[in-house]
This record gives C-alpha cells, sequence and structure tokens, in this order.
DNA sequence: AGCACGCCGACT
DNA sequence: GTCGGCGTGCTC
C-alpha cells in the first residue's frame, strides 16, 4: 500500500530525493512510480518525477510541502527508463533528478504532456484523379488535387498555407470524394504499405557474414554482447539491415546508435531504402517538439527502427528488440559535460535490463572492448574480407626525421602525391590540426600568439585574419606587427589543414585542392558539395581533419597520406596511441575501394617505434595486442579502472586547495573501509592549468577493482558536497574518463 | 543549479 | 545616497 510520502528526483545536482506530500485531491492509486508532479522547490516551481512512496519522512513535517499538480495521470514513464536511469545515475554517482533531465526530451521536463497529439493530414482519394469531369471547371480544386497528389505520404495540416492551398477547394474536393483525411500522430513516420517489410532485396552473405549473423539471430530475445570486429568494406551493415529485418518479423523495435557526425542522414536513406517500415532519426539538430513526438512514438510502438546519436540511447520502446552500436570506438558515444555517461556502456546495461542482443560493431574496436571480448563477456565476430575483392591497402612507414618539412609535406611524399594524381586518381591527405598555423612566432622578439585566457596559444586562420583559441572559442584579429615589439616579422609556426592546402595548391596547380574540417563544411551544404565534386572521380587533393576518416567513402582515392603520426606516440595521454591507430586504420579504410590497390604513407618522426611498425606490417589487431600487454604491465585501463575528479575556480590554488581536502577525506575513507587497491593520484594541476580564464585541478582514483572503486565515490561524494568552498570551486566526478585533460 | 540575502566599492 | 559585485546558505 503506497503511503503518503512521495520521494521524488527534482532536475538539481544534490544527490537524494526530496519529500512531498500528495497533491490535494489527487487518489493515491494513481501515484505511481515515474509520474511527473510540479511541486515547489525553494522559490520556485519545479518539475519532479515520483521515484518510491513511503509511510514516514526524515523531514520535519512543518518543512514538508504538498505537490501542487499531477502531470501524468494516465502513463508514468517507462519503468525501463527509469530502471536505466537509476542504473546511470548511481554508476556515474550523479543526481537522479539530474540524470533524469539529461535523459527526457526537454519538453517532458517543462511539463509538456507525454501524450502523442494527432494531426490531420489531406490524402489523395483511391483512385481520384485530375482529369475528373467534375473539375473540368474548377481549376482551384484541379491544381490543389495537383499539388496534394505530389505528396506521397499527405499533406499535414499544418503545412496546408505553406502550399498555398486554401481550405475551400479542399472541402469541395473532400465532398466530391476526391480527397481524404487521415487522422495521425505528429512527427510520426509515415506508416508503412502493407506487405513485406523488404522493399530491396536482402544481399548474398559470404560464410563470414553469415556465421556472425546467425549467431545475433540465435540469441534474439535473450541478452547477448557481441563485438563484430569488421574490417572496412567487410560488409558490417548488410548484417546490421538483415539482423534488424529478423528484428521486425518479431514484431518488435531496434534501436541504432551512430557517432556524432553527419552519417544520420546516409543511414536513414540506406534503411528507407530496404525497409517498408517506420524510421526515426534523432540527431542534434531535431527540434524540441519532433523529438518529444518521436520519444512518444517510440515509447507507444509507433516506431519500428529508431536510429540516433549517444542520447538517443535514452529513448523508451514498447517492444524492443536489438541494440546496434556502430562504430563502438568513437569517442563521441561519451557525454564530456554534466553527466558523462559512455552510451556504448550503458546501452550494454539496457540490453540487460531489457533482455536483447546487443552489437557493437567496429573496423578498430576499443581496446575495452577488445578486452571484454578476450575475457569472454562478449562473443567475437570477425570480419575479415572486403566485399567485392578489393584488396587492403598498402602501408609505408616514411621517417621524416632530419628531412626537411614543407608546410608538413616531405619531398618523397610530394613525389607520391604527383604521381598518383598525373595516374588519374586522387589523394587524401590528413592532418589532424585545423587552421593555417598552431602559432605565430614574432621572429625579432620571440612573442607568440598565446590566449589571454588559457594556457594555450591561438591558432592562425589566415584565410580569415583571426587568431583563433581553439579551447575558449576567443577570437583576435590577426595583428600585423608584433603586439610587443612592434617589429613587422611575424612567422606562422607549424602547419593545419589551411596551411596544407595553400601549399599543396602551389605544388600541384593543375589539380583542385578540397579541404574538409569543421571550418569548410560549417555551411549547411558545403560538406554535400565537397562530396560530390569528390565523387566525380576526377584527380583531385583532399586534405582535412579527422572528418575525412569518418564514414564516406572515396572509391578513387588510392593514396592516403598522414602527415603527422607522431602527436600518438609521444603524447602524455595514455590513450593517445590507441586513437591514433583507430585514426590510421580508420583513414586508410577509405582509400582504394573500387579495385585499385590502395597505398598509405605515414609521416612519423619515430617511423620505427614498436606499436606502428606493429599496426603497419599486422594490422590493427596485432597492434590491439600489444597496446593491451602494454597496458596491463602499466596497470592502466581496462585492467584497472579509473575516476576523475575536476576542480576549477577563478583563483590560482583553489581547485588544487579544494581537491587536497577531498584527497585528504578520500584518504581517510580509504583507511576506514579498508579498500586495498586504490590509488590517488594528486591531485596536481591540469595538464593545461588555465582555461577560459579558469584554474583547473584533477586528482585521479585508481582502482583494481570497480566495486572498491564506487564504495569510496559513494562515500566520498556526499562529504565533498559539504566541503567549505565547495561554491567558489565549480568540481565534477568524471568516472571511467576517456581523456585525461 | 537557481535563487535569495547580505555586506562593501564607484556611479547616475 | 544606491546599483551591483560575488561569498554563503538553502532547497522536502
Amino acid at each position: 500500500m503506497p503511503g503518503p510520502i512521495l520521494r521524488l528526483a527534482l532536475p538539481s545536482p544534490l544527490r537524494r530525493l526530496f519529500d512531498y506530500l500528495p497533491p490535494a485531491g489527487v487518489p493515491a492509486s494513481s501515484l505511481r512510480p515515474g509520474v511527473r508532479l510540479r511541486v515547489p522547490f525553494g522559490r520556485r516551481e519545479v518539475i519532479g518525477i515520483l521515484v518510491e512512496s513511503g509511510e514516514h519522512s526524515e523531514v520535519p513535517a512543518d518543512k514538508l510541502k504538498a505537490a501542487t499538480e499531477l502531470l501524468d495521470g494516465q502513463t508514468p514513464l517507462p519503468e525501463s527508463l527509469l530502471r536505466l536511469c537509476q542504473w546511470t545515475a548511481r554508476y556515474y554517482q550523479h543526481s537522479l533528478g539530474d540524470t533524469l533531465s539529461w535523459a527526457l526530451p526537454v519538453l517532458l521536463r517543462q511539463g509538456e504532456p507525454a501524450e502523442a497529439r494527432q494531426e490531420q493530414v489531406w490524402h489523395l482519394a483511391e483512385g481520384a484523379s485530375a482529369d475528373d469531369p467534375r473539375l473540368a471547371r474548377a481549376p482551384r480544386q484541379r491544381e490543389a488535387l495537383k499539388a496534394i497528389a505530389q505528396h506521397v505520404h499527405g499533406v499535414p495540416q499544418a503545412l496546408l498555407g505553406k502550399l498555398q492551398l486554401n481550405r475551400s477547394s479542399l472541402e469541395l474536393l473532400l465532398e466530391k470524394g476526391l480527397l481524404r483525411i487521415e487522422i495521425r500522430r505528429c512527427n510520426a513516420p509515415p506508416a508503412p504499405h502493407h506487405g513485406s517489410w523488404l522493399l530491396q532485396p536482402a544481399l548474398t552473405f559470404n560464410d563470414e557474414q553469415r556465421i556472425a549473423f546467425e549467431a545475433v539471430r540465435a540469441s534474439l530475445g535473450s541478452f547477448h554482447p557481441f563485438l563484430l570486429a569488421g574490417i572496412t568494406g567487410s560488409g558490417k551493415t548488410e548484417i546490421y539491415l538483415q539482423l534488424i529485418q529478423a528484428v521486425l518479423e518479431a514484431g518488435k523495435q531496434a534501436l541504432v546508435l551512430i557517432p556524432e557526425i553527419n552519417l544520420g542522414p546516409q543511414t536513414l536513406a540506406r534503411f528507407e531504402r530496404r525497409f517498408n517500415a517506420r524510421i526515426a532519426l534523432l540527431h542534434s539538430n531535431v527540434s524540441d517538439r519532433e523529438r518529444l513526438d518521436i520519444w512518444l512514438a517510440a515509447r507507444d510502438g509507433e516506431v519500428d527502427i529508431v536510429i540516433g546519436t549517444r542520447s538517443a540511447l535514452f529513448t523508451p520502446l514498447k517492444s524492443p528488440g536489438l541494440i546496434i552500436l556502430d562504430e563502438e570506438h568513437d569517442a563521441s558515444y561519451k557525454q564530456q559535460e554534466g553527466l558523462r555517461y559512455h552510451a556504448r556502456d550503458l546501452a550494454l546495461v539496457r540490453a540487460r535490463q531489457e533482455q536483447v542482443p546487443i552489437l557493437l560493431g567496429s573496423a578498430t574496436p576499443s581496446l575495452e572492448s577488445l578486452h571484454n571480448a578476450h575475457a569472454g563477456r562478449y562473443a567475437l565476430l570477425k570480419l575479415t574480407r572486403r566485399a567485392g575483392g578489393a584488396s587492403a591497402p598498402r602501408f609505408l612507414r616514411l621517417d621524416v626525421k632530419s628531412r626537411p618539412l614543407d608546410s608538413g609535406i616531405s619531398g618523397p611524399l610530394q613525389q607520391a602525391i604527383a604521381q598518383t594524381l598525373q595516374a588519374g586518381q586522387q589523394v587524401l591527405v590528413f592532418l589532424n590540426r585545423r587552421g593555417f598555423a598552431p602559432t605565430l612566432l614574432c621572429h625579432d622578439c620571440g612573442w607568440t600568439s598565446q590566449c589571454q585566457r588559457c594556457d594555450a596559444r591561438m591558432t592562425l586562420h589566415q584565410r580569415h585574419s583571426e587568431l583563433r583559441c581553439h579551447h575558449c572559442g576567443h577570437v583576435q584579429r590577426q595583428p600585423l606587427r608584433c603586439p610587443d615589439c612592434g617589429k613587422v616579422d611575424l612567422r606562422p609556426v607549424g602547419a593545419g589543414t589551411e596551411r596544407a592546402e595553400e601549399r599543396l595548391n602551389t605544388l600541384y596547380p593543375d589539380y583542385p585542392v578540397l579541404r574538409i574540417d569543421r571550418d569548410s563544411t560549417a555551411r549547411k551544404g558545403s560538406m554535400e558539395k565537397l562530396l560530390a565534386t569528390i565523387n566525380r572521380g576526377e584527380p583531385c587533393l583532399l586534405v582535412g581533419t579527422q572528418m575525412l576518416a569518418k564514414g564516406h567513402h572515396f572509391p578513387r582515392v588510392t593514396l592516403v597520406a598522414i602527415l603527422d603520426a607522431d602527436g600518438g606516440l609521444f603524447s602524455a595521454d595514455f590513450r593517445a596511441s590507441e586513437r591514433m591507430a583507430q585514426l590510421i586504420v580508420q583513414v586508410a579504410g577509405r582509400a582504394g575501394r573500387a579495385g585499385e590497390p590502395g597505398k598509405v604513407i605515414i609521416q612519423s618522426h619515430m617511423a620505427d617505434h614498436p606499436l606502428l611498425v606493429q599496426l603497419t606490417e599486422q594490422g590493427y589487431f596485432a597492434f590491439a595486442e600489444q597496446a593491451l600487454s602494454e597496458r596491463r604491465a602499466a596497470s592502466l585501463p581496462p585492467f584497472s579502472h579509473l575516476a576523475l575528479l575536476r576542480a576549477e575556480a577563478h583563483k590560482p590554488g583553489q581547485a588544487e586547495g579544494f581537491l587536497d581536502a577531498a584527497c585528504q577525506q578520500a584518504e581517510r575513507l580509504v583507511n576506514e573501509q579498508g579498500l586495498g587497491g586504490i590509488e590517488l593520484l594528486g591531485p596536481v594541476p591540469a595538464p593545461m592549468e588555465r582555461r577560459a580564464g579558469r584554474y583547473r585541478a584533477q586528482l585521479l582514483l585508481q582502482s583494481n577493482t570497480r566495486p572498491a572503486l564506487h564504495q569510496l565515490l559513494g562515500t566520498l561524494l556526499p562529504h565533498m558536497e559539504q566541503l567549505p568552498g565547495g561554491r567558489s570551486v565549480r568540481w565534477s566526478l568524471d568516472v571511467d574518463p576517456i581523456d585525461l585533460f
């Protein structure tokens, strides 16, 4: 029997629930977990979510307030979603209320009804035609009919004005039985036509694909994690498609997660070509209203396939059948602010909770996932053959020690590029650094383009005559003379994509150079334009950042040049080599697909670095084994578990002082609770101590076991909320950080 | 977080 | 004289 005390999760960083009395006149039976209630909170009103009911409250009776309104009379939030959020909040040591704020559509947090809205949609009636004799003397009606006929899925009421259709012609057509009105949900994907789920026949599998497909299909209906490790072009997507087909045939829904890049439309198009099904795409440009409508439709089973980026993980499904997470190694699955969750890890939890199989796919799986596969936690499915018989690219490590670099491009590389272009083929030049040059230097007095607010140099963007800080976004005009000594001898140091583009233009004046990075594709449609040019297939040069490495296929590229592999070999970040290897393999995978074998030239000052040798001579999986054994030896993840406490403050030393106090607390707790195998590393100033005008520090907690780490965090955080100075210091916890900066 | 309260510096 | 800076306290 539910008691009179309601325990609510509220949108607040405070890691606890708040007790309320039921709103006046609302029967206790309608107060089920997951309903939203409007409540007074401090001096404002917020929307909370009922987590549980109880008989008693610790809170003194005179402080207890009553909720003002019950928002969800009929349908509470799906229990499965609530459960996932509770797990998430506990794992990431985050407030449940705030976790729900990240997980739910904004409009639900603002009190919008959690019920589907209906709209009227105008359709052409069966057998209706513009040649109907009754329209011979009704030109306006005939035009209106033609306009409606253009829209296969009908015209929603709201769009009539935009199409300049007036109500009266439509009414007359309706009376004549030439139009009909359908009532359907707003923003719901169009209902499938009757008949088969397939619009296009499935492709034929090779043996490896069949084995992988059968393994996952056999596990439909129960929790089972799979790691699909398939080289670029080995046909992973076809496996996804045929598994989804099996899910649709079983009357269930599929959730497909993709990285945060422009792959959404491409993926959607491919799915829409194959399936006669209701497909919804969730990405960052979907409006709040649409997002809510899709959320509701998925919850009600009115969508068959949900495709989306990180946050789509929290889309409720009425009858989930399968979760697919493509490019599972991609860092965009990890949220880097607020609730710092990893969608890949949470997808696993969700799959287990909902008893569905989950398929993680990648050509370059993360070391974490490979480790899980080795440990038997995931079934490993390998695809080693390229479909269509294209051969794997050949790698060439080019030692640039003591070679002159011309805007980052060595002599031998210049020759290789020239040969490729002369052979009528395309070249891809990869450089993971935007702008013209990372620094501007006064040759006379040594001044550099230091950012005012960060411990970093501002990057020269020559095309816009600007210096930009890539860390805080500060922009200023490019100085013509040195701000310190006034001399006119400012020199760009180092090279970014803009400089490489300029140099390549000079070196190969007969061929177009296309730059692809965040700056060149910022305007809508510019990426499509660039891709269209590339796909025409004429010889040209592509220069760009990791944007080039993801998803798109360039069949006419036969030479890939990686200008600088050293960052991945020298960095202090223990994940740098893994990321570099993934990037190299992913970029290499863009080349040589149409029968012509691809060549990949990697410039490095450490051309015989063991990891680079391993990667280029024996492939990604050999590299990964080597990297994993190094991680094991150093007790780094996945052989240990990390949590990172970050703090920042306006005054120097303040953040460090705060973390010092936290560290002492943590030490005490470790001793009190006899927690072994935990190390507290720090606090230390962050690798870039000053950023956006704030001084930053961090404290790393490392543990041999996950339970010990979580036990420590569970007791440490409540103390930290009460630490003095907690208000002038902004701090946050990152469980399983993926970069330590 | 959000929002109020409260106590000290340069401005209409 | 006050407008407003951010330290500190609280939210069932």
